[in-house]
RNA sequence: GCGGGUAUGGCGGAACUGGUAGACGCGCCAGACUCAAAAUCUGGUUCCUUCUGGGAGUGGGGGUUCGAUUCCCUCUACCCGCACCA
């Protein structure tokens, strides 16, 4: 038996319990199943080529809540897959010449074979990959019904283009102005595009959020935000020309501040504006500022310094409320044109922009607001007289019927006057925007549409589905490889029969992760995306588990699919999450030498204060530690960890070191103080082998019954620290047990029972957490059964109360002593005994104390004089 | 600029609903075993101190309370998200 061993073999035991767990099916979900269902599930990752730290965090982090679920009495659904179109694929492709698809598929083997090696709980059988066409041809039906459903449309619009990647990103990858990959500046271009109507659900999915009490709510406010509702109006400025004849089409505007109307002196519409667009056709001058504005970036350092500009268009707009009143129509930089109507009218008196686009252009600065403590006349001649716009709350001045209101009541009144005047209307407005989900790659999900001269665009018939990936592309030069195939766009119009074009556009690949956990629900079902049963049966998500860096993207699009999917009959389901945790990253100190190059870990040699490079003695400077990257050379290839420590070590410093939201440093001695660990816990077990199998005796030593209420009490604390993802203290707990147990005098009556119940106790206890070595003590203590199928361990709850308790005595809230007090002890009785402290009597010299507070089975506070 | 979070020994972190601050671990110190080292075991480890005792202490300042890491106000530092959203 291995226990004979020295030093524990992780190398034999872990590769034995994972044999077993395999040939046993341990973790296959059970078909049908009187127990209730637990569904856990990791964010699936992408295939890069290698498992890095994050991973493994991450997926043991699941790991633990699977096997304790599955401990609990849960029937537990833990699958794996792999999130596998994306461009690193096409990036290989490029630099080395293979194919995407076989890149990928090399990946995902190497990463498998890393992964078993960690132990997990999953259920193999559910394997997916969505680069397959068994995967994304449900993908592509799925949108034809969305565009039948009128929740997915083409439209021409202005979008992001990344330069460097040659594609078009959402608005969630942009990111400070540059491609959330390729890091490049992102320009304006128009394009037509394919949209996802998320727009339609935005109410549904803000409100939805308060549901989410499982959530973080980091990740609930970050939706919050990002859905970004606002109530305002909508105003109608009716135009009037140069030459002074009223046009037909009034100026749109959307608002939330209609209460300061009376302080307008311009309006303004965004560059893309129709309107611009149109006037720019006779005016050379206003063509080349529009130009101007497409070019212009949208960095934090861009925005923060761009001057605030405008072209003069020679309009003029009535005002609302008086349409004798003419302010003048700009064209303006800073007026986006996918918010609102693209349209603004400007109050420089309140609002910070405005203001600064006034004093540039020399327009009026109308004070229309001011705090209701403060004399109006000094304060609007202090505004208007600065190029500081008040946006706080006050009351109406300057502003006819609405003088003497409050901003909200103003609001209100002026909303009423503009729908019975017919120019304007109460509305809502958000922040968020149709997803654009076309993109100008190969390695994605083909768009299942067929573009026709005399049709349009036309699905492809379901029975030419899937529309698959042509293999023999080229990657010679930048761009999509489908364009310039020579014969894959080459198709019948469906419709009218004649010469029609694929779309050569691949889906944006957070489309396939907005749906994969529906499909592990039914992986192998061939008709359909998933069966709708199944998938109602496990679904929602009961923990989900991944990166902070999803809190928008991913998480937001699963909850929008839900819900689309919903109208189109696939389910009846509209939040896919009900439990969320967000996982903090794996970091690691950065070392660099003086001239400035990042030096690996492995490379450093700490010699006292100093740090040096191995390689050559260069002095190394030691930095922060910084999430892991391979730009900076800090990371840690988890593969030497297992190779070294095994995998039930480096699971354990994952979950010991820190709380699991937060960011874990890396560290050597850490690892190794966790392999210390392993050992003790295997000494331990070594030391019950000849212990005789038999029930822990009725009466016992009295220090042996501490210990075996301490066992009791840690079955409670530690199930009760996993469901609360406390792994950091029921690590904690458990060492707290096994220094109890270790130190438990073996010649005292019934020790040895209480000892050998103790190490049962703690191999039940680590199997969530190191399964392998549960197992091996499990086993070598003689249990027949698979700790793996073994359910939780119970506790007696009169064993969890105590016979005394310690009493703190405080004199004036400082601690004087404490006193082993018999839990039953009254009130008086603690308050006699405290006040019999010689540490008490001195600190009353001989006075009478003031007043003594009692807290039952806590403390006594004894005010003194 | 707007929104949110965090701050506890040399380090990671505990402390349930206001009730013994520093559990557990890392590191360090001393001792045992050893020719020696590793491993292991035992003890110590918040700081100051005139040391059988006393004092201070949870980022700084103030408040509520018999009692505050915990509640309130305020300041500081760092981290994260959004960002010309009208």
């Amino acid at each position: 038996m291995a226990l004979q061993e020295e030093r524990y073999n992780f190398r034999e035991t872990e590769a034995k319990w994972q044999n077993t767990w395999a040939e046993q099916a341990c973790f296959k979900t059970e078909a049908n199943s009187a127990k209730p269902k637990y569904y856990v599930l990791e964010m699936f990752p992408y295939p890069s080529g290698r498992l890095h730290m994050g991973h493994v965090r991450n997926y043991t982090l699941g790991d633990v809540v699977a096997r304790y679920k599955k401990a609990k009495g849960f029937n537990v659904l833990h699958p794996m897959g792999w999130d596998a179109f994306g461009l690193p694929a096409e990036n290989a492709a490029l630099e080395r010449g293979v194919h995407p698809g076989a890149w990928t598929r090399q990946n995902i083997d190497v990463m498998r074979d890393q992964f078993k090696p960690l132990g997990l709980s999953l259920d193999w059988s559910r394997e997916i990959a969505s680069c397959d066409p068994e995967y994304y041809k449900h993908e592509q039906k799925m949108f034809l019904d969305l565009v039948k459903a009128g929740l997915a449309y083409r439209k021409e619009s202005w979008v992001n283009w990344d330069p460097v990647e040659h594609t078009v990103l959402a608005n969630e990858q942009v990111i400070d102005g540059k491609g959330w990959r390729s890091g490049a500046d992102v320009e304006q271009r128009k394009l037509n595009q394919w949209f996802l109507k998320i727009t339609h659900y935005a109410d549904d999915l803000l409100t939805g959020i308060d549901t989410l009490d499982r959530w973080p709510d980091k990740v609930r406010l970050m939706q919050r935000n990002w859905i970004g509702r606002s109530e305002g109006a909508r105003i109608f400025w009716p135009l009037v020309d140069a030459n002074g004849t009223d046009r037909a089409e009034p100026l749109e505007v959307y608002t939330t501040r209609p209460d300061t109307l009376f302080g307008a002196s311009f309006c303004a519409i965004s560059a893309h504006h129709p309107l611009a667009a149109e006037l720019a056709q006779n005016d050379t001058g206003l063509a080349d500022f529009v130009a101007e504005c497409s070019r212009a970036g949208t960095s934090t350092a861009a925005v923060e310094t761009a001057e605030k500009k405008g072209y003069d268009t020679g309009l003029k707009a009535r005002h609302p409320f008086k349409p004798d009143w003419l302010v003048p129509v700009y064209v303006a930089n800073f007026v986006l044109m996918d918010y609102g109507t693209g349209a603004i009218f400007g109050c420089p008196a309140h609002d910070q922009r405005d203001i600064d686009f006034a004093r540039k252009y020399d327009l009026p600065v109308r004070c229309v607001v001011a705090p209701a403590d403060e004399d109006p006349d000094v304060f609007s001649k202090n505004i208007e007289s600065n190029n500081e716009a008040f946006t706080g709350d006050g009351v109406a001045i300057n502003s006819e019927f609405l003088n003497g209101l409050r901003v909200d009541e103003a609001k209100r009144a002026a909303i009423e006057k503009l729908e019975g005047l017919g120019n304007g209307k109460g509305t809502v407005q958000f922040r968020l925007r149709d997803w654009g989900v076309s993109r100008q790659r190969y390695w994605g999900c083909p768009i299942p549409m067929i573009h026709c001269e005399s049709c349009g665009p036309v699905a492809v018939p379901d029975t030419d589905l899937p529309v698959t990936l042509p293999e023999d592309v080229t990657f010679d030069k930048p761009g999509n490889p489908l364009a310039r195939h020579p014969t894959w766009r080459n198709v019948k119009c469906p419709s009218c029969g004649k010469d029609g074009l694929r779309e050569t556009d691949t889906f944006d690949t957070f489309f396939e992760s907005s749906w994969y956990f529906a499909r592990f629900c039914s992986p192998h079902l061939d008709e359909r995306a998933f069966d709708k049963d199944e998938a109602m049966k496990w679904l929602p998500v009961d923990q989900y588990i991944g990166g902070v860096e999803h809190a928008i993207l991913h998480l937001l699009y699963s909850r929008f699919f839900m819900r689309a999917l919903s109208d189109c009959g696939y389910i009846d389901l509209k939040e896919p999450f009900d439990g969320m945790f967000t996982q903090g990253m794996v970091c690691h100190e950065t070392y660099r030498t003086n001239d400035g190059a990042w030096v690996e870990p492995g490379d450093v040699r700490r010699d006292g204060e100093n740090a040096l490079r191995v390689s050559d003695n260069a002095p190394v400077n030691v930095g922060r530690s910084e999430k892991m990257s391979k730009s900076k050379k800090n990371t840690v290839d988890p593969h030497r960890i297992i190779e070294t420590y095994g995998a039930d070590a480096a699971r354990l410093f994952m979950l010991s070191d820190s709380p699991p939201e937060r960011d874990l440093e890396w560290t050597e001695s850490g690892i190794e103080g966790a392999w210390r660990f392993l050992n003790r816990l295997w000494r331990l077990a070594t030391e019950a082998l000849n212990i005789p199998d038999g029930p822990v005796p009725d009466k016992s030593d009295t220090a042996v019954l501490t210990v075996e209420r301490q066992i009791h009490r840690a079955i409670a604390t530690v199930g009760d620290d996993i469901e609360k993802f406390r792994f950091n203290s029921a690590v904690a707990r458990i060492r707290e047990l096994t220094n109890a147990i270790a130190t438990l005098d073996r010649k005292l009556d019934g020790a040895d029972a209480v000892y050998r119940f103790g190490v049962l106790s703690v191999a039940q206890l680590i199997n969530p957490l190191m399964p392998h070595l549960a197992e091996e003590i499990w086993q070598s203590l003689g249990q027949t059964t698979i700790l793996a199928k073994a359910p939780w361990p119970t506790f007696n709850p009169a064993l969890l109360e105590e016979n005394t308790f310690t009493l703190a005595v405080q004199v004036n809230g400082k601690l004087r002593g404490t006193i082993t007090m018999a839990t039953d002890a009254d009130k008086s009785a603690c308050e006699i005994a405290a006040l019999a402290l010689p540490a008490v009597q001195k600190q009353l010299a001989g006075q009478a104390p003031r007043k003594v507070i009692v807290v039952p089975k806590k403390i006594v506070n004894i005010v003194a004089a």
